[in-house]
DNA sequence: GCCTCGCATGTGTGATCACAATCCGGTATG
DNA sequence: CATACCGGATTGTGATCACACATGCGAGGC
């Protein structure tokens, strides 16, 4: 079965140049984990494995280290970010300011066929925890938020709170393989039933610990 | 006299590449309100004004679209946003969630030394203002505020913010030039005597009612 | 006088190239 | 056996070019 994808907020629509299918495909890749942390890339062979020049290889490139999902060495190599405990946590402190608050907003406009659609993404996240499929468990977690807080109609906010996912991809991965869940979020539930009760603190709260919780664990 | 300017938070230090002297000199024209929402730009006549060729102003461009400095339009096209009410309003209450933690996170660590820092740079705003100088005003008010952030040691969310300085540096200038200011922000004296007594809700309170203050009253 | 069509100009895009810096092998040396 | 060194291969950078397309101005028609 076919998990229902909520569309991303920050590419805003269409635009198929070349660079643009090179963006996207490398932001796909390291927001949803595939790239563990540190991993090098190349301009060459992004380009090559995109079938197209260094140009646009480089113009993507760009794109993704002014968001944070990239980095530059001093000599201009470019990586996958390898963050230290402090920038993971701060990270994580921002998923829990952002996330709350999106949460909230969407809380008002959030209508049971919304709810339903959550549910049966959360149901694809357990599928992706007993197939110990990390990549899928990471991409249909973030499905899970982002198709609530899509609902908040705030663009520039969930923008933002898709940089930190960004961020935090290969981490989430390296982190994944390390703890290896066997269970799904549990706070997943809590925050279904906020939404079905109308309750906004409720759902603050547990989308704050759903948030902190996943990353608490972590000694790198 | 020369006021005491905080270094900027997100590029981090040297790197004198040709790309990143364009992307610098772009980035702090937009932040800095030096180009009224709605500017054109072209990579040619940027990389005419920096003496380099489009490649690197190329690339800086697309930095500055992916933070939100600047927008393409469906052809291509490159301009300062011009923001619609409901963005200013989405950007203004962000500012209004992240400004607070930043500062309160910064209280701890605030020592004498850096509120006489924030002073000085107060009384060059208020210079500024006699002197109906928008990009001074704009950009010693930024500096007020990043002065107290940088504090708080927390660079991925300083980062974040200012990413929505800049999204917000056009308009704050076309709102300037609109409403003509005479008299300094009231609240930065709030923010200064919160400061000085330590006390944790009155700063959130004042950074929270400065930052909304100056963009409520817009209406485009 | 106003609108429409068409062409010249301007503009972004992607490929390619030359170049300098860096990295990574192996080899020689202590 | 470990370490320093050297040279070839790899990599990012910036310039330049050809091309397709959008834009906008001017001429012609209504």
């Amino acid at each position: 079965m076919q998990p229902i994808l909520a569309r991303s907020a920050l590419p805003d629509a269409p635009a198929q140049s070349a660079h643009d299918r090179v963006y996207r495909g490398l932001r796909q890749q390291v927001m949803h984990g595939e790239l563990t942390p540190g991993t090098a890339l190349t301009l060459r062979g992004i380009g090559k494995s995109f079938g197209v020049s260094m140009t646009p290889a480089r113009e993507a490139v760009r794109r993704l280290t002014a968001e944070g999902a990239l980095t530059f060495s001093a000599s201009g190599r470019v990586a996958t970010p390898e963050l230290n405990n402090e920038r993971i946590e701060e990270l994580a402190s921002i998923r829990a300011l952002l996330e709350p608050e999106l949460g909230s907003r969407a809380l008002r406009r959030a209508h049971l066929a919304l709810i339903d659609r959550m549910e049966s993404i959360n149901e694809a996240n357990a599928r992706a925890i007993r197939a110990q499929n990390p990549v899928d468990y990471i991409r249909t977690n973030l499905e899970f938020h982002r198709t609530l807080y899509l609902r908040a109609q705030s663009p520039a906010m969930l923008g933002l709170l898709e940089t930190v996912w960004l961020q935090l991809g290969p981490t989430m991965r390296a982190l994944y393989t390390r703890l290896r869940r066997t269970a799904a979020p549990p706070h997943h539930r809590l925050i279904l039933e906020a939404l079905r009760a109308g309750d906004d603190a409720a759902l603050r709260l547990a989308l704050r610990t759903d948030v902190t919780q996943g990353l608490r664990h972590l000694q790198v």
